[in-house]
DNA sequence: CATTGCTACTGTATCGTTACAGATTTCAGG
DNA sequence: CCTGAAATCTGTAACGATACAGTAGCAATG
């Protein structure tokens, strides 16, 4: 900027001034120092402002481990960053133990003025990050939703409407007996995807069979080993809606450990991340969530709510569509 | 620090000098900041250092947007941040599209001093990144190796070994006629693959069967549909390498639509990045690439490289091992 | 002609930290 | 008692930016 200055044989504070379009610049004068600016090609230094106005640039992205495991993490990093790419800000990664407190991050941030805004997921009901988040006032978006009456930006996948859904399709196959691999209990969508599947069963009349042994947090070998035991029972549902596509892939396992095959025995509905179970078991029904998408939506979210706009107005529900069947290519 | 300065009754200088251990400092006043410090959870403003010092502490994670296909980031980032999060290092994700420059982010790292060192995948033999980021002094550590005489932090698989050993199974199982669906030529990891498959040729006497229509990059259909085409070829294989699990699954799919079947008309041995394929198609065999590992090994290479160690010293290979078949749990 | 008000510009202080060049005290040696 | 050196501590300036409180010039007003 000292460059600029010199060279236009302007003030450090004009050509500050210019280069952020104030009201007291003279409009060549603005010109003038923009024209400079880029062909030197300025790029303001984070560190001076940061120090001098406390604004840093940064939305951090708060992660648990557990996210790894549904491989998760990639298309929403790669959603974030296509947003941010046409923006000052960066993105920084801020992982943490689940085991651990989950304020930890949050509280590290805030202390630090670490970002100026931050994306949280594996949202509870009544979550303790979104009352300190909103106390300090820091901007903020959510991957779920939470149920505390605090109006807060958020992007979720409708999974109410996932399990209803799933569970229309099962019953359309004539499948009655159901199961559900649901959402760990303590999480907002664990309720949502209940809903939608009980709702499911009166309007479908189908019935449940109950399957809390393990949820979508479990590994796969004890999903797996769980659901083989139920197959074998005398409980044995015909019809599946797993909450997650490695759940799904556990359940397969165990299903047919149990002599059974899906599509036969059973019919079988799952919501997944990406392409691989319709590629390599086309016979389960899949319904994609968009997580690359969400990624986008939570950027935008959280630099919504940095501009000042009313959080009501930034809040987005993704609708699950079913995949068509998997099909070969036509040619062939 | 001004707080701490007041509250010892010393010179916010001797406090700053007292924390980082300097020679000058007596050692009880030491132990007295250091208390002090501690009591108030002092955290060293960020803005302030990298301004006054130029050290940015933060590791930049340069990413294609291919790579998300492959669902490699997500471990990755995580395996980065379990070693970053005992330092005073964060990690800032850089992404920029293969279409545009790739010397892009790099430029824009060095140019505004974004980062103290930077992580970059996807290597080429001569590779005009590592070029730069040498020439500038930037310290790096690459997922890859390259062949410019330029000694330099890294982590690689073991490409080579990978498809030696690959052949060597399909061999023992009877295979003779073998293809390799193999990385795009451009990167440097499709020679280490390819000379492994055919040394692997030659030494346990099978063939090798073209097919280079197609490589890990490009879309699952073009590779389902090049490859369906060749099983129904009279120069169908019998054994197949896969150098991605994503490519695995397109060949699976293409190798059924010919009507055949992996584990009787032929076998199959594929990289994979997760569990998935291996509960998914127990028959195909498969050897685990650890991406959490490389992250890991990736930041320890970078953080020894701005410590100054030399960089042969931060050369990693990690060996491949062969997974064992899915197996039922013993209790069921 | 002084006053007012406006436009266009600028100097100074400051954010938190550290490099650097002193300053003070103590003590051994002459 | 003075000198010099070692040990310990400290004030000032600077990194790059901006907030704030001006200043200068000029035209319109009374």
């Amino acid at each position: 900027m000292k460059t600029i200055a010199f060279m236009t044989g302007l003030g450090i504070t004009t050509v500050s001034r210019a280069l952020k379009d104030a009201s007291d610049i003279g409009a060549e004068t603005k010109e003038r120092v923009r024209l400079v600016a880029k062909q030197i090609g300025y790029q303001p230094n984070r560190a001076g402002v940061r120090l001098r106005t406390g604004k840093t640039n940064v939305i951090s992205l708060v992660l648990t481990l557990e996210e790894e495991i549904m491989g998760i993490t990639s298309p929403m990093v790669i959603g974030i960053t296509e947003i941010l790419a046409g923006t000052q800000y960066h993105l920084v990664v801020t992982p943490y133990s689940s085991t651990k407190d989950p304020l930890g991050p949050i509280r590290y941030i805030l202390d630090t003025g670490a970002a100026d805004g931050v994306i949280i997921s594996r949202m509870e009901p009544h979550d303790p990050r979104v009352t300190l988040l909103t106390e300090r006032q820091l901007p903020f978006a959510t991957h779920g939703r939470t149920e505390m009456g605090i109006v807060h930006p958020y992007h979720d996948f409708d999974n109410e409407r996932f399990a209803y859904e799933a569970v229309r399709r099962l019953v359309e196959r004539g499948r009655r007996r159901l199961v559900l691999l649901e959402p760990p209990p303590h999480l907002t969508f664990h309720s949502h995807m209940r809903t939608g599947f009980e709702r499911g069963l009166k309007d479908f009349d189908a019935e449940s069979v109950s399957f809390h042994q393990v949820n979508i947090d479990y590994s796969l070998v004890a999903t797996r080993d769980a659901f083989e035991k139920l197959m074998r029972s005398e409980e044995a549902p015909d019809g599946i809606v797993s909450g997650s596509g490695s759940g799904a892939i556990a359940l397969i396992a165990g299903l047919e450990a149990a002599g059974k095959t899906v599509g036969e025995d059973a019919d079988m509905v799952s919501k997944v991340p990406s392409d691989f179970l319709r590629w390599l078991r086309p016979e389960v029904m899949t319904m994609y969530e968009d997580i690359r998408l969400a990624g986008r939506e939570l950027a935008k979210a959280v630099l919504g709510h940095i501009e000042g706009r009313p959080p009501e107005t930034l809040q987005s529900l993704s609708q699950p569509e079913f995949q068509p069947p998997m099909q070969r290519s036509p040619k062939v």
